[in-house]
DNA sequence: ACACGTTACGGCAACCGTAAGGATT
DNA sequence: AATCCTTACGGTTGCCGTAACGTGT
């Protein structure tokens, strides 16, 4: 059986690019690592570094076993991190993140006395890293059902059209469906199911709907909302300052009220003193939660 | 750091339900299973495991901790056969495992010299899987996409309605879109992407479209359609059996050829002799492939 | 000369198996 | 008594650190 410590070693040399470094990182003498990486090549049948005076470099079959030695390194400090009821890691995708979350935090934080890791990424990401054990709780916005996991609905998120100040719609007080049968919005973050929603709310009325451009982040859409390159669909509060300065006008739908569902997901421990689940309660008790799947 | 041949024998206990058994599985004396939990409980400082003579069972502290331990037992075989360039294990969705896979497989088992393991499950599960390196190819019928990985269209298959024999429209050469309009169709497996397709496909047309009962599977969408349930929509290769036999009818759609992509998906891994790249490019080679994204 | 990784070697810890010891049915 | 896990103990392994040794810049 492979040893954890070998791996550790292995993925702190891929990390730093050098085994002096590596032996510092994971606390042992630069032999020792030397060491760990040879029972490792000896046990794969492989050679995984090149090692050169001006820095150790994976071969390909070392960048081969890079993502396994990732999760064995990640899973093991997350099992022992599970058991240690402290600093927990939360997974929330980029909107979230960014515009809902940090006001949530701290209270949850100091009311349970945890320390909070926050990690940022796109939607489908969050959902994989919870899958891998690589974070605790997920904020996300789309979450397909999976077993062994816990999904709650966390807040129903207004959204809405956003246009420049100079825009014919700018100072409407609503916005029919009617008048976005053949726009062109900008789009954002791919993955959270924001066009899924408007086809479901908009029915056939979004036949004609298309996306132009994927920025790949809301502050992108919003920049080149302002510069007067289109028009697009965002979660009411990631436009609220702009609203406030006048450089973005947000303007909800007129006939269907359009709303986004944020989850909060969590892996369905049977653990009673689960630290994940305490924390996801505690943002469920801020955010009015609904119950959707156990 | 924790010691993987420890998780191993915790692996193996929770499996078999009792130390000796485990410590036949994993080859020890079974008092060195004792030890193995143990170091894992001081560890860990956590009662994984309550013995009683009547077999042994996890606690539910030992319940948290079994995914862990699984996905560390399971990466740490993948990442050494990975290396043995054999055995690579093949995850298909249950339609695809089930009706289209086995007559490819064989020829590219034999044409490549590997051991082929197959798994069949939901498709996100299968998806997931390819992401936590339990499987090495995916075959499934829906992929979002995920950076670090290649995907390829195999097959684009055939959609067709399923009617008992004495439905109405038991005797139409095609179905219109309308005539679906108001249609409730019987749903099987979750998370396969035919009702994204569905609404894609039939644009407006398919705003009025429900699904009624979600049967979990193909075949038992195949049985309630025969026993006269309801309808349903299924890939053609899944009935060719029933079809013949004269117990179903399979309709294609009028207006619009529905198809549905399925996918072969593989780790984008950096190493020349890949096996699962060459298994991979093997199916595809076997279907038509075009490539999607790398 | 310096920085990097390797080799050599010795002490010490830990692991495993055998054998014997409770505890429960 | 039978089964299951634990304890006790000794031999062996192998891991880690110190120190000395190549090697390329």
């Amino acid at each position: 059986m492979i040893d954890l410590a070998c791996v550790a070693s292995f993925f702190a040399v891929a990390e730093t690019g050098g085994f002096r470094a590596a032996a510092q990182r994971v606390g042992l003498s630069q032999p020792a690592v030397t060491q760990h990486i040879r029972k490792l090549e000896r046990w794969l049948r492989a050679e995984l570094i090149d090692r050169g005076n001006a820095g150790s470099v994976l071969t390909p079959q070392g960048r081969a076993f890079l993502p396994y030695a990732e999760i064995l390194v990640r899973t093991s400090e997350r099992a022992q991190a599970m058991f240690e009821k402290k600093n927990i890691v939360v997974g929330a995708s980029s909107n979230i993140g960014i515009y809902l979350l940090p006001k949530h935090l701290k209270a949850c934080s100091e009311a349970l006395g945890l320390e909070l890791d926050i990690v940022i990424g796109a939607n489908p990401d969050i959902a994989d890293r919870l899958q891998n054990l690589a974070i605790d709780v997920a904020c996300i916005e789309w979450w397909d059902e999976r077993p062994g996991f816990v999904a709650q609905c966390w807040k129903q998120e207004r959204l809405v059209v956003i246009v420049p100040p100079g825009h014919p719609w700018a100072d409407r007080e609503s916005i029919p469906a009617a008048l976005l049968q053949n726009a062109t919005l900008l789009g954002g973050e791919a993955g959270t199911g924001t066009g899924r929603l408007l086809r479901q709310c908009l029915g056939e009325r979004a036949a004609g709907l298309r996306t132009g451009m994927q920025l790949g982040s809301t502050e992108a859409v919003k920049r080149a909302v302002e510069a007067g390159l289109g028009i697009s669909i965002v979660m009411a509060s990631a436009v609220a300052d702009e609203q406030s300065h006048g450089r973005l006008r947000a303007i909800p739908l007129a006939d269907a009220p359009l709303e986004k569902s944020l989850y909060i997901a969590w892996r369905d421990h049977p653990l009673h003193e689960n630290p994940a689940a305490r924390f996801a309660r505690c943002l469920l008790d801020s955010g009015a939660g609904r119950r959707v799947r156990q």
